[in-house]
DNA sequence: TATGAATGAGTGTTCATTCAT
DNA sequence: TATGAATGAACACTCATTCAT
């Protein structure tokens, strides 16, 4: 087995300069990666598009993937936000079903919005560093769990197997607003979209 | 703008040996492709694999993208069979609500669960020749035709935007197979997965 | 229409080490355009001969065409060179056809002397670049319209039509000095080949 | 070092239907080289335009170069007629000084009328077997040497070095109806180049 | 610490030529 | 004898990465 690549930031960077130049770098690539997608991004168009020379790049970075790793890390961090921000709103109020299934689509569509095409090459077309695709899972398991709870705690929830259950709805949240981002359909609207979306998991998991 | 690449397979091989030839490339190509993702295929690879010269790789492709659009192709025709049964299922029997979304999800998992890892390659990670891509969206828009023409015809259904809800029945089944398919979850089965999934949307669609 | 080869070079050296690199490389060029004529011409061997890896070549030409249009370059502006000073001649002695002639048959010789092979490649066996080809058209036709001037000039001038006797007294130049240098006769020497030369023309245009 | 190449046709086609695949693949070859020049011409096309296989063009002929000698060999050949009709018009007619000139301008132009592209090809672009090289120099030669006799036979002829004089005299012919066809100037006929040609010559060499 | 010149393994692609059918 | 599938050396060119300055 050949040696791994590393995938996190060389050293840590003390000074403003230096933290100023790899925000340059991070910006510059997230840029490059959305223009060319991820076969046609390269480091010296990324350290040009940041104005600064290759070598300060490999300063930072270890490697090419050790940059995507850091914008995917931003993602997951803010995936993990939306997660705990759930958990915290299940843990607070575990009857509000519909308000829960509301708070997690909308800001699923909020997070989803920013930066569709980067979003597609961070997950989709890049070759995710495995400790970055675990972690995204485990979000997801807890997202599940969340649900699971919620699912538990309210009366009218009408499936029984509540596992099963949280598991479709969280995919089903997390991949069609995904989807309806980057392809987004030409006669729906964001609104509409979430407010069925909503719909559709509150009529499957609710006695009416 | 640049010359487009041609995509077409370079000539009809005329002889057995040569079709077998090509079968055996394009049989490697999705292999490769398979193992290596877009990006580490290389026709090299594909030529060895195959056990054939890299010349008669490009006496059959003109460049590397052609052979992935082979593959995109069958796949694309697999999609199109799917959708058009799903047309007639419709036009045979407009009143079977279920039937047709269980007919639907089954096709697709069907479908989907061949060479999962492959199918992410060709439709998320390479990207994707402008005609496959529309082809593709064409059969998507079909598929919510159909799915249109089934709501209207059923009385028993509670949507009152057909289109929307067509557009989101459609986008569920595709996404959350693939989905299920490509990252599958521990503890639910392919059956549970589809019957789930088809309860989902039965819920969603029809009055109680 | 396929896009246009680039044939200018990619970047400015801005240290001096690489303004040498540069040097080296269009040395080295010229080097193995000669020894191997154009077909047999390739990059390795000229990063080779050159003393440089084959990424540094692509560091400043983008292609194989641009080092010979460098080359080429190189020729036309020592052609401009010349052909001013024939306009200038012209401008200052308009009197003065035998001296024009010679001047201008000297500076043509001396020009094709120095590299006969390179430019037998440079101009006759590579496809030129089309500016460059049209350059040095354009230079041709200065040429004429200089000796048609000083034809105009004198009245010892026998030819009628002075477009097309300076037509044929610049080719005349051109091809024959090229032609003998690429193939020197025998018994020859530059010097008796430039005076005849210049005597034909002489009594070719002048009264006696 | 390395074997000669072999630039002759392999074998002999005894038979009509031989005779006439080569036919085909010369005729092929020429109209190739003529639209693609020598490096955009390939084997593979020639044999495609002659409506033969690629086996069968290695039949008859055992590499690139031997077609294109086949084709200079053609050339070649009509330049040997060219200077043989040369010779015995001077043998016959000595004293017909500006005959023979308009007779051999008149020949040249012709010749070279014919396919100017295809002979820029094959004289300055293609590297051209040294047989053949040869073949033509003492060509040149011999019809250097009838213009010395022609010369040494007129006592109208006003210059001394015959030998010198015919040098130029030929050249001149063959350089300039060269780039008369190849580069065919806008004002100028092709008669009134050929007049201008001899009576550049003949003013050169006769006294008045 | 920043620069950017230099590297060279790697990849897509061509095309002269062979040879089994 | 004709075919055309197959070959693979050769070549143009890219890009992640290093390192002298």
């Amino acid at each position: 087995m050949p040696a791994r690549k590393p995938v996190s930031p060389r050293k840590q960077p003390a000074q403003g300069r230096s933290r100023f130049t790899v925000r340059q770098l991070v910006e510059a690539a997230a840029r490059v990666f959305e223009e060319h997608g991820y076969a046609g991004a390269n480091t010296n168009r990324i350290a040009e598009r940041a104005g600064v020379s290759i070598g300060s790049l490999y300063q930072y970075f270890p490697n090419k993937e050790s940059i995507l790793a850091v914008l995917l890390e931003q993602h997951t961090q803010e995936v993990a936000n939306a997660v705990e921000a759930i958990r915290r709103h299940v843990a607070e109020e575990p009857h509000d079903l519909v308000g829960v299934l509301e708070h997690f689509v909308e800001d699923m569509v909020e997070l989803h919005s920013k930066n569709p095409r980067l979003q597609h090459v961070l997950l989709d077309e890049a070759p995710r560093p495995p400790h970055l695709k675990a972690r995204l899972q485990e979000l997801e398991q807890a997202a599940v769990e969340s649900t699971e709870i919620l699912l538990r705690a309210n009366p009218q929830v009408r499936v029984e197997d509540h596992r099963t259950a949280a598991y479709l709805a969280v995919q089903s949240i997390e991949t069609l607003v995904h989807r309806f981002v980057v392809e987004p359909p030409d006669e729906v609207s964001r609104e509409r979209f979430a407010a069925e979306l909503v719909e559709m998991l509150v009529r499957y998991l609710r006695k009416d």
